[in-house]
RNA sequence: GUGAGUAUAGCUCAGUUGGUUAGAGCGCUGGAUUGUGGUUCCAGAGGUCGCCGGUUCAAAUCCGGUUAUUCACCCCA
């Protein structure tokens, strides 16, 4: 699907360098990334100082140099600044590896798991914010998955922080509102007010929160262009999408604010309806996170799946198929080393026909055969003793009827193909 | 990073105030049925009770440590 819109395939190393990693994703996700010890004689090498009082935040600088990747997204942007002269832009790319955060495991989170990322850099068209909607419309759909693919944009937010007067709390307001939905209005109250926002602010920014048009956020923003940009860029993505034709949810979201630190414009994130599980998708716009690796003015845009999560979403509702395509059609059974020597040329028969059929391992006991069939839920049995090896008539049994005939091979394969 | 729970047969789990030989269901093996499965009945196999140490006449059970795992917070895919 990604192909069908354009992208290629790409992959990065696993490791990186820890300069690469750090900085990028707030406070908490530098404490997430994994660390790996250099090589060579490290404690030689390490600060002496911080050695001495166990003081273990000090030491990491002089003892690891490399980290396991925390997203696609980072390694991504290095990939982009390295190659710059071999890439036409804009650069559409999709990549699906495994990324490590040192969090604590526990349901629906892994230390070790799989990301998909479609991104696209070297264009600040708002038809890409479109078209990675749309995207994940029709994959999630595809997967019989219900979701809500909410959106926003982080001008929006710190216009709000703007008219609010709090701009130096941006991070801390935005985590708080981040959080309305979970702890309701009078929580996200007290988490600002915790994070050190002045009462007066806080109840700016909850008017702001219950603007419900666009217009009015605009009015609200008189004072904010970043603010003012960040409606207009909503409404342009909305035009470009045609919200009716969409197969699932698609809204933006006031409320929606997301950690990653290196997103500037609009941001994306999916959930998916009837199950309890954090979200399975999200993304956004980074303006300037290839200048970080010296690459300036290529803006990029992308979203990510996170695949286990998918797979625990589509265990829990039951939307793996039951029987896939590849199962077993018939097996044959034997009762001698004369008979199973038959069947065994049977199989290749049967095979060579195209039909997906297995001969048990020896001649055992019939019981003992059946149970197997059984336990391999085929369809047909394909019995082979001394009386259909002579008459070359074999017993073709339907497993779910019950019910058997006898057959030539050739009528054998017209049933079974 | 903070906090809580769990660890007993292949799997899911019982196991009382410490007290004879640690149990059940499912699964497995064999039989009732010489070449006919799903249902039923009978029999059997299978356990260093996560690991190390302590208390005790006696520990699956109590205590300490350790490892694994699950869950919540934080945060996130």
């Amino acid at each position: 699907m990604f192909v069908k819109y354009g992208y290629q395939p790409i992959e990065t190393p696993a490791m990186e360098n820890l300069s690469t990693l750090t900085g990028k994703y707030g406070e908490e996700g530098d404490r997430l990334l994994f660390k790996v010890l250099n090589n060579g004689d490290f404690l030689a090498k390490a600060n002496k100082e911080a050695l001495e009082h166990l003081d273990s935040n000090k030491i990491v600088p002089s003892i690891s140099k490399r980290g396991l990747r925390y997203d696609l997204t980072v390694p991504f942007a290095r990939f982009v600044v390295m190659h710059q002269n071999d890439l036409v832009f804009p650069f559409k790319r999709y990549q699906i590896q495994p990324v490590w955060r040192a969090d604590r495991p526990q349901k629906g989170r892994y230390q070790e798991f799989f990301q998909c990322d479609v991104d696209v850099v070297g264009s600040d068209s708002l038809m890409y914010e479109a078209e990675l909607i749309q995207i994940y419309d029709e994959v999630f759909a595809a997967l019989g998955i219900e979701v809500t693919i909410k959106f926003n944009n982080r001008k929006i937010l710190a216009g709000i922080a703007e008219a609010a007067g709090i701009t130096d709390n941006f991070m801390d307001m935005t985590i708080a509102i981040d959080k309305l939905d979970k702890i309701g209005p009078k929580g996200i109250r007290e988490e600002m007010l915790k994070r050190g926002i002045s009462n007066e602010a806080v109840d700016r920014v909850n008017a702001i929160l219950e603007t419900k048009s666009l217009n009015g956020l605009k009015a609200i923003f008189s004072e904010s262009e970043t603010g003012r940009k960040g409606v207009e860029e909503i409404e342009k993505v909305m035009q470009f999408l045609n919200t009716d034709a969409a197969k699932n949810d698609v809204k933006f979201d006031i409320t929606l604010a997301r950690g990653l630190s290196y997103y500037t414009g609009c941001i994306f994130e999916v959930t998916a309806k009837d199950v309890k599980m954090g979200s399975i998708g999200g993304g956004g716009r980074y303006d300037d996170l290839t200048g970080i690796f010296g690459l300036k003015n290529v803006s990029g845009v992308g979203v990510s799946f996170g695949a286990e999560r998918i797979y625990d979403v589509m265990q829990e509702l039951n939307l793996f198929p039951k029987k896939d395509a590849a199962a077993l059609k018939v097996l044959l059974i034997a009762f001698d080393d004369e008979t199973h020597n038959f069947a065994f040329k049977t199989l290749g028969n049967l095979r060579a026909a195209g039909i997906n059929a297995d001969l048990y391992p020896e001649p055992a006991k019939m019981k003992k055969q059946m149970k197997y069939a059984n336990s391999r839920n085929v369809p047909y049995t394909l019995i082979i003793g001394g009386d259909e090896m002579e008459t070359g008539l074999l017993t073709l049994k339907n497993m779910t009827e019950g019910t058997q005939e006898k057959l030539h091979i050739e009528e054998i394969v017209r049933v079974l193909s």
